[in-house]
DNA sequence: CGGATGACAGATATTGAAATCTGTCATCCG
DNA sequence: CGGATGACAGATTTCAATATCTGTCATCCG
């Protein structure tokens, strides 16, 4: 079963790599550890990727992109009534966090760790969750079930309101019972300013 | 004036460990440094607070207290229209939190660890500040303008939705120009949410 | 007597020498 | 020739010895 065998793609250095963050955590994985775990010296990992920050933030990257991509479903599905789309896609978004968090705090303060060293990755990632938002208040508006006079914006402030229950800082929040209870308070309040006046 | 004539009170104690946690900062401030800055020996500072942990907590209770105090008089003024009452409430809290953070990074970073150490004395200071919000916004309901079946449960969400607008977490973010109209968007939303129908 | 002191034990932090890592590149191999 | 290698320099991390700190308490002093 000699690794060696297969030819050493930017792929296969992106598995090990989150191999050997999962197991020795971001502050004591290296390029080394990377290199051993697929039998070839830390010089053809260098060939993939320029240095060592760019191959966290492509690990980073995949991460993140799952998460969006789960989520883009819920965007997407546009035989849905739009109200119901937000809530689903922001709760969602939470269960998502939450679920990792809980199920293993070491990965996921792992990936805290990465994203925080991320900058333009996580800054894109950002940029597409809010244009799903965005895609989504603009149903609303264009269905007349929701007044948004610049969704953008507005996707934006929604994004903003609810850091609370996606925003890694608060992971230990996560944990307490109340917490699902605050989110539908907070999903209450700014829905009801959202739904478009009944005329 | 040698300091060593007057009486060692708990407020001298304070007063000289803010300047030691000034000077050293958060992670180099040692109770042997308090006593020095004193001319007494660390025993007698023991005297007055138990541990160390306990002297950093009273330090972030006045730090603390300070903001509340502050901010009473706005949620306090019952002569003002409370739905201006509570967009100045939470604009004051975020620009308070800013003006510290942008004038002296190094004291808010400090003062941002000592928070985190200091749970209950945290707790009892989001209680307050719930409290306040709390407050106004029964005064709106009182007077018909706002709409809340749950006026505590409603200042919570409001808190909790404002988070990147006070949180130490986001200090970073504080320095960006589109905060304030961040801040704008987020509050139009919620109050439109708030704001009792027109009947 | 009430409050301040400083010696002390165990815990924590600092320091500097040795080990390891990052990133480059001349060289090798299929 | 194109990709893999490992020796290398400079930067970073580790580790163990050393120093400092926390919290207690028997003792001292006004």
């Amino acid at each position: 079963m000699s690794p060696t065998t297969e030819t050493l793609t930017a792929e296969r250095i992106l598995e090990a790599t989150e191999e050997v963050l999962r197991r020795h955590g971001p502050a004591k994985a290296t390029v080394v550890d990377v290199a051993r775990a697929l039998g070839v010296s830390h010089g053809s990992v260098y060939r993939h990727f320029r240095t060592k920050a760019a191959l966290r933030e492509a690990v980073t990257k995949r991460w993140l992109d799952r998460t969006s991509e789960a989520l883009a479903g819920i965007a997407a599905d546009e035989g849905r009534d739009p109200e119901a789309r937000l809530r689903d896609w922001l709760r969602a978004l939470f269960e998502a966090k939450r679920r990792k968090a809980g199920h293993d705090p070491e990965l996921f303060a792992t990936y805290s760790v990465l994203v925080g060293e991320s900058g333009t990755v996580v800054e894109e990632h950002l940029a597409e969750l809010t244009a799903q938002l965005t895609g989504i208040v603009e149903a609303g508006v264009a269905a007349g079930s929701l007044a948004a006079a610049d969704p953008a914006a507005t996707a934006g402030a929604l994004f903003h309101a609810t850091g609370r229950f996606h925003d890694p800082c608060y992971a230990g929040e996560w944990k307490r019972p109340e917490i699902e209870g605050e989110l539908e308070a907070v999903l209450d309040l700014m829905l009801r300013g959202l739904r478009a006046p009944v005329r």
